[in-house]
RNA sequence: GCCUCGGUAGCUCAGUUGGUAGAGCAGCGGACUGAAAAUCCGCGUGUCGGUGGUUCAAGUCCGCCCCGAGGCA
């Protein structure tokens, strides 16, 4: 079984420091597990790692696409574990960091994704009929081909709801009966550093400043003088939204840079919520370490405690 | 010093003729399988400034005190 590091946690907890120098302590390569990051041209926004960063460690999966594509879970996953694999085979261990929890537990839990090609002019034909009919319409449809996925996502979730009925045409089978993984295929060392909310929230407000005078605004400008706009996923992400909002003339500037600030406190809630319930996660509270170089000793006990489980 | 207005949830405020309180925002909890920094679901969290009194019963009426804003001196 081949090993797979992990470092999860909220925005703005500290990750990428500590990723960097706990890879440098353990002969580790780091792939990246941010849904944005992927995307190149967003840098302020993402808070990526610098060049300086990069060059001390060979970092993944960071700036690969351009941001008119929609990458995937499914595209980083594949990725991911190709990586995983060749980065083992160089002798060196794969440290999977950040903090998109569905990409995480793709590659961790090894999700199926059944492959289904072209699903566009599908899903475009549900979002028609989506506006044509209303969104209870499609919902009634969905009770009937998969009446336990409709309990379970609820008449409103429209992404979830085209999603599910796209998913049972393509196959002839209910969304639901598709969803399988598999745990334990990779030996798993997964820790999450832990912020005290009072504690984490003062360091989204700093960092949120700080993008705004490292040239936020500036960034999102040239993004749509190159043609991303709005209805891009890239540029769904925060921050670029509330810009995009701010440029078109919907926030005043310091109604943007409250609206930043609110919804990551509340992307941070989440990122809590998708973590702790996986169990296998050791967590680290970093207020209990004055000095950040314990914190990477004590990762490096727990990581070579597990690899060496088994 | 006197007069007026105000003090109710983290914030802004509502609260009928007295029946131990409710909105918005913030916040908190949760879900999540090809958009996930997306999307969706759920939850009032309270010494009603303090203290005495009237009353079966006080956020509500009365006295005193404290705090804030304004006015007159």
């Amino acid at each position: 079984m081949l090993k797979l590091g992990a470092l999860v946690g909220p925005t703005a907890v500290g990750k990428t420091d500590i990723s960097i120098r706990l890879a440098e302590a353990i002969g580790a390569e780091i792939i990246s597990c941010d849904s944005m990051a992927v995307y190149h041209g967003m840098d302020i926004g993402t808070a990526k790692p610098t060049s300086e960063e990069r060059h001390r460690v060979p970092h993944h999966l960071v700036d690969i696409v351009d941001p008119s594509v929609n990458f995937t879970v499914a595209d980083y996953q594949q990725q991911a574990r190709e990586l995983i694999k060749t980065i083992t085979a160089r002798g060196r261990i794969p440290l999977l960091v950040g903090g998109t929890g569905l990409y995480y537990q793709a590659v961790a839990d090894n999700y199926d994704f059944f492959p289904v090609e072209a699903v566009q002019p599908v899903r475009q034909k549900w979002e028609q009929e989506c506006s044509d009919q209303g969104l209870p319409c499609l919902f009634e449809q969905l009770k009937m081909v998969d009446p336990d996925y409709a309990a379970k996502v609820g008449p409103n979730d429209k992404k979830r709801i085209i999603r599910a009925l796209e998913v049972h045409e393509l196959t002839g089978q209910s969304f639901s009966s598709l969803q399988t993984s598999q745990r334990n295929t990779y030996r798993l060392a997964a820790v999450g550093l832990y912020l005290e909310r009072s504690q984490l929230y003062a360091r989204i407000e700093e960092r949120v400043d700080k993008m705004i005078t490292d040239g936020l605004v500036e960034e999102v400008i040239r993004l749509r003088k190159q043609g991303y706009d709005r209805t891009m996923n890239s540029m769904m992400g925060l921050g670029y939204k509330q810009v995009g909002a701010y440029l078109d003339g919907l926030l005043d500037f310091h109604e943007m840079i409250a609206a930043i600030k609110l919804e990551t406190r509340r992307y941070a809630k989440r990122q809590y919520t998708w973590f702790k319930k996986d169990k296998r996660i050791h967590w680290i509270n970093m207020e209990d370490y004055h000095d950040s170089k314990l914190i990477i000793d004590k990762i490096c006990e727990f990581m070579d405690g597990q690899f060496l489980k088994a």
